[in-house]
DNA sequence: ACCTCACATTACATCGTTGTAAAACGGGGC
DNA sequence: GCCCCGTTTTACAACGATGTAATGTGAGGT
């Protein structure tokens, strides 16, 4: 059997609410106490139960971090970050994947009310008005990346802006059909409708009319499906002089088509990515991309949430996390 | 405030208890009564609180999950299958990192056992003896991967076995000179050593003699370090026929520099690694890898982890989960 | 009408921790 | 020696759900 506060205050000769304070150190407790309590609960090694601790005082000490796909590398990369960041603040993780689908996204929300959870970190797909719902009785959340309404808090970078820079410094190497890979035909991603805005901006201001036809749909961003998007593309369309893929893990399936298809990088074609994967760097070739900093995101998300723990009723805040273009061999000139 | 079962039991009319029967579907309840209970738990919006019965019977519906590096590709996969599988079965999934440090992975152990998680699943990678004391009052635990001793339950792939059949399918394609990258120095991780050591055996099989100086050493295995001890390796040394990287991850980091140095792969040199990540069918050239069911690792994980929950004192047992030579472009002949 | 028996429902206690409010303690001043 | 006051410790109750054991209900048999 584990040991209790009663086991150890028995042990110790006091009473159990003593124990509590040594352990909480908010209740002052004299210096003989506070070791006699330490001795006991080194011998007994106790560990407190912490789903009576949150029980009692109605908090887990747990937040949940909600993502698309685990298996993605950026979102693996933002677990990871939030994850340590988290740690750091003595808060424990516990993980979720919604698998994009808006349903799971709130059935999330509504799950972690149960408790055993204080907050969610949301990395939204679809979920606009299907979350609507937010802030009435819900648990503290942050959203974290593109949403199309301003549901909670919520950390981003700007990736019209973004988008629009990307595509700027495609051009600036003297290109001029830049295609873009990601773009959603059916479930409008925010993300995907972000940047292509910022697409759009970037052609508008070079004079340069949208061509449709390079706009090259791929509903899921992984290299897989953004392979298999690219290479039917191909089959019936000319090559673009650059390709800006939404996001770096479509960039690296179309390098692998590309390079199976004999068409050389960045001599034949241009390209480009976003989300600076650790990944992109090692790519061949190296990957020119959008970054930004992850932990940062992981840090600010985390301080938003908790800012929104302490007062529920605050003013909805949005951190806007700086991004900068990386130039890197595939966009070589 | 949120509505407890008391809120709920006055509403329908009925006693606190029969609420819990209606929900835990234990206790046969009466079909009207049921009704009334579900009506008034749909119209209170209740939700159960999870700290409240993880206290009562001392289950908490929560697993975690450790590994060493959540931004790693092969864990970032290994984590979506636990937590895909885990969330099938109705369990929730709590991740900590431990930076592959033993003194994390202890701690983590005895953190377990503050409830909340009801079992770990463990991605050792230097545990050995720091955790011996796992068995006496700690939580249940799967082990997953290799480990130099038997200390728990365990799901692995035979790494001796399957670094030596690369090994000698490597060979096959006429190499001789043949290195690996990933040897440990000073932490000698388990699976540096069984790796080495099936690498070891190959070549005996084989008669060649073994060349030390085709031991690459790389501590951490990121493309990052990989990369700059490929690096290093060859400013001072021969180029090998063909490069056997111990993960993926590094193999990536290798075809990077040996692409910066126009050295051409698979012509000059063969590479291959080992875990079958995503990226890999899409690295440049694609690479040839051993490859093994990360689902069923997962499931087979989770099945010993729940097994051993009803049963604490069964015998260990270790789950070998089967690996296949994946050949691709990287090492063709 | 009465008793039995199976089944449905209830009251109560309990899980381990901690906030509240009250009690015990100890030191200093008169 | 006594009182007062600040500090430390304590008893008790409560958080919400559920197992135990006891109570209540009704149908069926005689």
């Amino acid at each position: 059997m584990r040991a209790t506060v009663k086991d150890v205050a028995r042990r110790a000769g006091v009473s159990p609410k003593t124990v509590s304070n040594v352990m909480n150190g908010v209740v002052p407790v004299s210096g003989s106490t506070r070791l006699k309590v330490e001795q006991a609960i080194l011998e007994l090694d106790y560990v407190p139960n912490l789903s009576a601790r949150g029980l009692r005082n109605g908090r887990s000490g747990v937040i949940a971090l909600a993502l698309p796909d685990l298996a993605t590398p950026y979102s693996a990369e933002i677990a990871h970050h939030v994850v340590e960041v988290a740690h750091e603040q003595g808060w424990s993780v516990q993980i979720e994947e919604t698998g994009s689908d808006p349903r799971r996204e709130y059935e999330l929300m509504s799950r972690a009310r149960s408790n055993l959870i204080d907050g969610l970190i949301l990395n939204p797909v679809v979920l606009d008005e299907s979350a609507v719902k937010v802030g009435v009785s819900l648990p503290p959340v942050v959203l974290l990346g593109e949403v199309s309404q301003q549901l909670a808090d919520r950390v981003w970078v700007d990736s019209v802006a973004a988008a629009r820079d990307m595509t700027l410094a495609l051009a600036r190497t003297g290109r001029r059909r830049i295609a873009v890979l990601g773009t959603a035909e059916v479930r409008h991603s925010a993300a995907a409708v972000l940047r292509t805005r910022g697409y759009q901006a970037a052609l508008d201001g070079l004079g340069i009319d949208l061509d449709d036809s390079l706009l090259i749909p791929c509903e899921k961003w992984t290299p897989q499906t953004a392979a298999h998007a690219l290479a039917t593309y191909l089959d019936s369309n000319p090559l673009p002089d650059a390709l800006f893929c939404f996001t770096d893990s479509m960039a690296i399936g179309a390098l692998s088509v590309l390079w199976k298809l004999g068409i050389k990088v960045p001599e034949d074609i241009a390209v480009a990515g976003f989300d600076d994967i650790a990944d992109g760097q090692y790519a061949v070739p190296s990957l020119t991309t959008v970054s930004f900093d992850k932990r940062l995101m992981a840090r600010e998300a985390l301080r938003l949430l908790t800012e929104r723990m302490a007062d529920r009723a605050g003013e909805q805040r949005v951190v806007t996390v700086d991004y900068s273009i990386v130039q890197r061999n595939s966009t070589a000139s």
